[in-house]
DNA sequence: GCCCTATGTAAACACTGTTCACATATAATA
DNA sequence: TATTATATGTGAACAGTGTTTACATAGGGC
């Protein structure tokens, strides 16, 4: 007996183990990092036996690559919003854009691994690169006006420097040695102040289109 | 009987099992990625019983702390020959830098996985620590004239600039969506082209000093 | 009512990191 | 040289991992 597990949709034997699988990574890596991602740790926190997860999902892998996607989806509604936020001209668009992604990586960081893990994903799911392009597309519209998806090989010199930029910092700030043991107010400091710094080259080189 | 493993230093009983257990791990992770280092695998590569590389290493983390190290000091002859191969004037010097830092990465895309995976390595390992440092003087070196340690916390907005962009770059063609069925030339094409919009920005940055 | 398919389970498999009591080779000492 | 002490390697065991397989059961369609 189940007993009613407080989920709305009551349905099937467990309700949607699918996604009640993918809150458990969500809930284990945030507290235990990403490597203490389990299969059978997420199994026992929903409540059901380990060989179940593979009704749903091939493989762990295919278990991390829904979490990646998921990840990507998340990271590209704060950038949406930051730049909805900041609707005023494009160089503050553009500024709060890349302020949203490296906060992103500074909250959560097992998610923000999570996304760029090449060996432990299947990065060639559709899924995944979707939500991939879409994350290109809301770069590319954080100081350009066009909001769509975007093949990341597409991206002009200008384009791939800002994304670069952004996320390298991501990257230092969450597996590197910079700010190590900053607050997070300093990190976000640090950020802004290189922004900051690359912003004329940004706004020259898109009036130069 | 082990009959001269043609080690020099026949020694003790293997010789000195702490660096070939490194050098497995290099080549498994060149051969077959990171995530196939195993220390049973390592072990029985080196011709050993697993249990033996416990007294080199407290933990199968350490052996890969003292991997990333290895590899740290590694990306860090590669920017002080690309540094010094350009010696001409300062500008060169950061994009030869730059570069060499990509190639690297496209290169060895596993050691460079391995420096910065702090859910899987001893971040304060003063070994791992003082070759972050050194790596940083050395990027730092690539666009100003001094070329020692640095505390990567100490990096001004430009020099944190220049790393970010650089190793974002990196990321995104290791483990990110940017690059992925492009060749080894055309990925170095891109970073040239990155790396010579950021020049300008960096060198007045210089002079502004 | 019956079947069929989707979903969950228990038991087993090979593999992992790790420990521990034990063996042995070298170095130090007498 | 003989003896001890220490550094190094071993074999067997442990719990934990991802995964498979034969089996159970719940629900929808007939």
């Amino acid at each position: 007996m189940k007993a009613a597990k407080s989920h709305r949709k009551t349905a099937y034997h467990h309700g949607n183990l699918a996604e009640s699988l993918l809150n458990a990574v969500d809930e284990i890596a945030s507290q235990f990092g990403l490597e203490a991602v389990t299969l059978r740790a997420c199994a026992k926190r929903v409540g059901v036996s380990p060989s179940s997860a593979f009704r749903h999902y091939a493989d762990k892998r295919a278990l991390l690559t829904a979490f990646a996607t998921r990840a990507l989806s998340q990271l590209g509604d704060a950038l949406a919003d930051a730049s909805q936020g900041a609707q005023a001209d494009n160089q503050n668009a553009f500024a709060a854009v890349g302020l949203a992604y490296v906060k992103f990586a500074i909250d959560r960081p097992a998610f923000f691994r999570a996304m760029w893990r090449e060996e432990t994903i299947y990065v060639n799911d559709p899924d995944y690169l979707a939500a991939a392009a879409k994350l290109s597309g809301y770069l590319k519209g954080g100081f350009a006006d066009t909001l769509h998806d975007s093949d990341p090989d597409e991206l002009s010199p200008a384009e791939l420097l800002a994304w670069s930029s952004v996320h390298g910092l991501a990257e230092l700030f969450v597996d590197g040695p910079v700010g190590r043991d900053h607050s997070r107010k300093q990190k976000i400091d640090r950020a802004e102040k290189m922004l900051a710094l690359m912003q004329p080259l940004l706004s020259a080189q898109a009036s130069a289109l």
